[in-house]
RNA sequence: GGAGGGGUACCAAAGCGGUCAAAUGGGGCGGGCUGUAAACCCGUUGACUUCGGUCUUCGAAAGUUCGAAUCUUUCCCCCUCCA
């Protein structure tokens, strides 16, 4: 049951570099192991760019591996410069933890947490990291880093060519990392570290750290950078994140995001974040299954990870009503108006800005005139339009913002 | 420490006394075509507006002028070269 662990790795994609693959399969393949990977607690919720991660997690818990799931509390309050040219805003414990806390949910609802064998670990580095003594930290950790080689890591290097200042606290992550998968690994038995490929330093820094302080070998994973066919960062929008946490980006809108992949991508995100099997979804392909459907399916299996199968199902009835029929679909936004307002009347403009569906009264005004607008799916044609009770079908009004997004009006 | 170059909208970059709410490109948004994709084409991209205009923007502050992104002074920040 174990055995597949690495494989299923290697053929979905996952894998991109390792620090001994051969010697890590045959641990592995013999019993159950533990595995962690660090998060960045800088917002109240991930993003889609970390989905990925999370979906190795997943993927260990289905051959009997634990996940440890490492909420950096105490990394946080450092900033890792790996990937930034910029240092980032520091945060206050306060804020840390709750966003630890709101970030967990999305844990729970992806990763099996019924199995005890499997069930994922919830560990704080600051739990640790907070309370070091910094004279004994230097003697016992600082002794095994050197400078020349840390001069040579990647995220220093790049900071260091552009001349961009890398502040003596940031310098610092990659050893409190490194002393983090030490930790686990002493206290949880933790062999392996998993991370993103710009992560590679980092766990590396870690293995060798176990090596020379405990004589012990760990392992490291890295994960490859996903790119986009056109180009682009992977779960950024110029509009926002794509955030998995439901109260900052709804299970609709979520489905929508995956509804709403380019061609190109399509096949690699089925295996990324997906649990159909590779050869399956391979056969798909080799099938010349409607890409649409395939895109339908990928939202399905996407949204069903995180938001579970009820979610899943309205998000894509919603989807059906609004795009194919012209009903309404239960999982547009709702927008609550009292009627006693409508009856007085509300400007559209007013109204738009009001509920920010557009960012000021300019430029719902600009999409007026660019077509952009529909109330009841008829175009809205005049700028002082003016939201009537006659517009209520049943006390509710749909409003269309180009044809992605809907919202539903109803009367208090 | 010395010499020079520069900070303009989401980004890049032009403008260098009025015709500048600021060329052009990228990005974004809307429309067309389509398949809720890509590519392509068109429009749009400071706020408010009774659609006549009005108000606030070009690193910051002060000044010159009828009038400043453009000139002057001070300050802040970046970059390049030399030591």
């Amino acid at each position: 049951m174990k055995n597949k662990f690495l494989v299923e790795m290697n053929s979905r994609g996952y894998l991109s570099q390792c620090t001994d693959f051969d010697k890590l399969k045959e641990i592995s393949d013999k019993k159950s192991i533990s595995a962690y990977i660090g998060f960045d607690c800088t917002a109240k919720s991930l993003h889609v760019g970390s989905l990925l991660q999370i979906m190795i997690l997943k993927m260990m818990q289905k051959y009997g591996h634990r996940p440890i799931v490492l909420l950096g509390g105490g990394t946080t309050l450092i900033g890792d410069p790996s990937g930034k040219d910029v240092t980032r805003r520091i945060l206050e414990k306060k804020e840390i933890d709750k966003n630890i806390k709101s970030i967990k949910k999305v844990f729970n609802k992806i990763l099996d947490t019924s199995n005890k064998y499997t069930k994922p670990i919830y560990v704080d580095n600051a739990k640790w990291l907070t309370k070091l003594n910094y004279i004994k930290f230097l003697r016992d950790i600082g002794v095994h880093f050197t400078i020349n080689k840390m001069l040579t890591f990647e995220s220093v290097k790049l900071r260091l060519e552009r001349e961009q200042s890398l502040s003596y606290m940031e310098f610092n992550y990659m050893i409190l990392q490194a002393y983090d998968f030490y930790q686990l690994f002493k206290k949880n038995n933790c062999i392996l570290q998993i991370g993103g490929s710009d992560q590679w330093g980092n766990i590396v820094n870690g293995v060798e750290l176990i090596r020379r302080m405990l004589k012990k070998e760990a392992y490291g994973i890295t994960s490859p950078l996903i790119t986009l066919a056109s180009g682009a960062k992977m779960g950024k929008t110029e509009t926002g994140a794509i955030w998995l946490n439901q109260d900052m980006f709804s299970a609709y809108d979520y489905w929508q995001f995956w509804r709403n992949t380019d061609d190109r991508d399509v096949k690699k995100f089925l295996n990324f974040f997906t649990e159909i099997e590779t050869n399956e979804i391979e056969n798909l392909f080799q099938k010349k299954t409607n890409i649409n459907d395939l895109k339908i399916l990928l939202a399905n299996e996407a949204t069903k990870i995180l938001h579970g199968k009820a979610e899943s199902k309205k998000a894509e009835q919603t989807a059906k009503d609004t795009f194919h029929g012209r009903g309404l679909g239960s999982s547009l936004p709702e927008i609550l108006i009292e009627k006693n307002d409508i009856i007085k009347g509300v400007k559209l403009l007013d109204f738009l800005s009001k509920n920010q569906i557009v960012q000021s009264k300019s430029e719902a005004r600009r999409i007026i005139e660019n077509k952009g607008f529909k109330i009841n799916d008829v175009l809205v044609d005049e700028s002082n339009k003016i939201l009537e009770i006659a517009n209520f079908k049943n006390g509710v009004l749909k409003i269309s913002y180009g044809k992605k997004k809907h919202y539903i009006v109803k009367l208090n």
